[in-house]
DNA sequence: AATGCATGCAACCGCGCTCGC
DNA sequence: GGCGAGCGCGGTTGCATGCAT
């Protein structure tokens, strides 16, 4: 036989992750690291398969998340890479570093979706979204036409990439492009939340964070007690901020989803991965991460979320492609569609 | 104010690939 | 080489929330 059962399915919990599940299983990572997530549920008494575990940290409680309303440059990303790579979330996720896959996913067909509808009438990138890049055989434009619109695409997929990636422009929070800056999706999350609609998925994780603070300044057993003590600080600590009148972002309202879903208090911000990981801040960069962990685990973790090469400097490699991408394309003028591909093909490798 | 509908997100499910025995 | 478990990914669903009537 191979490897020992897979977590039995009896007795497995679903549905949305308790702050407590979600502590466990932070403390768990951050001793042991990312992977091996068959020994989670046993190791940490969690009662989630493995599977689950694996999925709440990636889209959830891993840190470097930007979480909140998409950038329209990021929005142009992935439209753009959703032109060129089909419905490949993953590796559309790994230009995107502090996005997850799921999060694309859902963007994409909650709003993007939607959006190029609108734009574009029912077909032509709608025929891409459901059957990919290739699979254009019911398409009613020709291939031709189908090429020029897809050059058309890069081309602006680069125009909006040099316009992130370009400093001088201050309108563009430079890590939200660069995951070699500081994270701070926090911050992002809060000028994010300026913008019209909520970020309940920033509200959940700077309020898991305040929760993680809480935890590790208090016992785990105190913690842990019952969501009553933990509903209770959340309705104290709302009546502190005054009903939102200066709670750092409008997420924080106690109506918002996650803060319903998960009781979570509203401790004072966000040391909490602080000292789970280490850190001098949450806001520190993805470095100060990998410092924070062994190669290994850094590798690990960056493995796990789809980087190309994960012996390369995690950012590194992300930026090169980037720039790489871009810069290729001042020499190798719009009509060079073949390039890209390989480009693509070459640099991701990822199919 | 109450109800129904639409929307968006978190999580689950199933499949395919990889890896260990 | 075959088998089975683990892992990753994409598609889908369930549910909470917001909005319109």
């Amino acid at each position: 036989m191979g490897r020992p059962p897979c977590c039995d399915k009896v007795g497995v919990k679903k549905g949305p992750w308790t702050p407590e599940e979600d502590i466990i299983l932070v403390s768990y990572i951050q001793e042991h690291g990312p992977g091996n997530w068959r020994a989670v549920p046993s190791n940490t008494g969690l009662l989630r398969c493995s599977k689950s575990c694996r999925l709440r940290w990636t889209n959830y409680l891993r840190p470097g998340i930007k979480r909140g309303n998409f950038t329209d440059h990021e929005e142009k990303m992935i439209i753009h890479l959703q032109a060129l790579l089909g419905n490949r979330w993953a590796a559309i996720a790994s230009y995107l570093p502090q996005r997850t896959d799921n999060d694309i996913k859902n963007y994409w067909n909650t709003h993007l979706k939607k959006k190029l509808k609108l734009q574009t009438g029912t077909e032509g990138h709608e025929s891409r979204d459901d059957d990919g890049l290739c699979s254009s055989a019911s398409q009613s434009i020709s291939r031709g036409q189908w090429e020029r619109r897809l050059q058309t695409d890069i081309h602006l997929a680069k125009q909006a990439l040099c316009e992130a990636l370009s400093p001088e422009k201050p309108s563009i929070l430079p890590d939200q492009l660069n995951p070699t800056s500081n994270i701070g999706f926090m911050n992002f999350a809060k000028s994010e939340s300026q913008s019209s609609s909520t970020t309940t998925y920033a509200s959940s994780t700077e309020n898991i964070a305040k929760l993680l603070k809480g935890w590790v300044r208090n016992s785990p057993k105190s913690a842990s007690s019952n969501s009553a003590v933990t509903q209770q600080s959340f309705n104290n600590n709302n009546f502190t901020d005054g009903g939102g009148t200066e709670s750092t972002s409008s997420d924080e309202t106690p109506s918002t989803k996650a803060d319903n879903k998960n009781n979570i208090n509203c401790m004072e911000l966000p040391e909490a991965f602080e000292s789970l990981f280490g850190l001098e801040s949450f806001d520190s960069s993805n470095s100060e991460l990998s410092q924070s962990m062994s190669p290994d685990e850094s590798c690990s973790f960056f493995q796990d979320h789809h980087l190309p090469d994960c012996k390369q400097e995690p950012s590194t490699a992300q930026m090169s492609l980037l720039e790489k991408w871009l810069f290729e394309d001042q020499q190798v003028k719009d009509y060079n569609l073949i390039s890209d591909l390989k480009l693509d093909e070459n640099t991701h490798n990822i199919f």
